[in-house]
DNA sequence: CGGGAAGTTGACGGGTCTCAATGGCCGTGG
DNA sequence: CCACGGCCATTGAGACCCGTCAACTTCCCG
């Protein structure tokens, strides 16, 4: 079993980027959280096409949400930081259409999936919250779908590393040698809808241009607006989000 | 000015397809709802990148969602029909990333914006309900991204051709001669990531093996069974939806 | 009868995929 | 200590799916 940590002091919330909770609120959180759990990396969290899963919110650690085709190809639909909630879909939707695995050892938040309607009845303002967490998910799936129907190779992976970048800076994950980013090409490939070898060859070009380094498993963007041209990306900030 | 419906008579409601409210709940739908509205085909019901757009429920009539590039390339994101919520997105985010746009005349209700926050302190269980539509929308998006990302060109078109079917189904739209089919090439090809050109000849290639005909702005697919297994569909059914 | 939108077809080029092979890094075990 | 295997990154060669350009037809509507 893992140390729990009490919502109110949960150390996401003092990095800024999260709206604040009202005291009554904090509390209802306490009780809905049924428990904290790890998972390695590589593991899954949820499973495609299983149904009766719980709901988390990713506390610490990277994931993905992905589905795939019978024969194995497998698209990547976004990728999960700290922040983000996981199984609202299964809980709404009554069953998982897509599988989420850990990027690297992860805790997760597991609330209680049968208390969801009291929380929309009790606290109103919490379930608003939920819906701006499932609208900004779509949101970024929607950018993604833009990528890959539109952007070139190389305009996709430029989008996805600034994506990234932007996120994990908004969590407080930015250091002096920039971001983590345990984002193998493979994963790349997947999000993107490229090959292995394609997305090798122009994440190469596109390190030549020499707006970016990858390197000991951090990202560091060293030309943002450089970058941003070249997706073409309209960039629309995010104001305070909500933490569950 | 338009011929409003009662909320209680809404003639989407008694196709089958949409959940029961109860009397206070329509009540509540009746007050929120401010006018009606009808747009043309091909006119724009909101613009990407405003802000302080309407909420709106598609009450009859085609739509779809899409993003643009700056040089005018354009991602079709999902299309909409009947029953479908339109401006969630706006409204929660507090920026419209996408723009939408009408494919045939359509009929609009149009809601108070500044009473989003009353449906769900008042009726919680309409809250659930606009979470339920929001999740419903990304499962979609997920669904054309899988398509767009990995699918070939020929199980992409396949795809969507069952998913729009199995929609328009859905909301009572079909008739002896299939349903209707307003959506054409170009919009195909902007919603599957290929070029005009190509989605012709794959198209073409569709119908000569025999599955689906259209014709006179109607789809017909004589073999759904044969299109899902084209399209490595898993085909997940979805039980009653609510309507807002 | 004219004009524009939608659909159709052929030729050609290129972006991306597949196959194949190599090198670096690292944890494991002999 | 070193050999080994596995995962990840890298690179070249050739094939193919799909994009682009261009021309034409059909249909609809004024």
């Amino acid at each position: 079993m893992i140390s729990e940590t009490a919502c109110r002091e949960c150390p996401l919330r003092s990095c800024g980027a999260f709206a604040a909770n009202t005291p009554e609120e904090l509390a209802f959180i306490e009780k809905f959280k049924t428990h904290e759990s790890a998972a390695a990396a590589g593991s899954s969290i949820l499973d495609e096409g299983r149904s009766g899963a719980a709901l988390y919110t990713l506390l610490s650690g990277w994931a993905f949400r992905y589905r795939t085709l019978r024969d194995g190809r497998r698209q990547i639909l976004n990728f999960l930081l700290p922040g983000d909630f996981i199984g609202l879909h299964e809980q709404v939707l009554g069953a998982a259409s897509h599988g989420v695995e850990a990027l690297t050892g992860v805790r997760l938040c597991a609330f209680d999936r049968n208390s969801l309607w009291d929380l929309y009845r009790t606290h109103p303002a919490l379930g608003y919250d939920i819906t701006w967490l499932s609208a900004h998910e779509e949101l970024i799936v929607d950018e993604n779908l833009l990528s890959v129907g539109r952007r070139s190779a190389l305009e996709r992976i430029a989008m996805l590393l600034l994506q990234v970048y932007r996120r994990a800076q908004g969590v407080g994950l930015d250091g002096p040698h920039g971001v983590p980013f345990p984002i193998t090409q493979q994963h790349l490939a997947d999000a993107l809808g490229l090959s292995l070898v394609h997305t090798n060859k122009t994440l190469r070009k596109l390190h030549g241009l020499g707006l970016h380094d990858i390197r000991n498993g951090r990202l560091k963007i060293h030309n943002p607006a450089a970058v941003q041209r070249l997706a073409d990306d309209p960039a629309t900030p995010v104001r305070a989000r909500p933490l569950i």
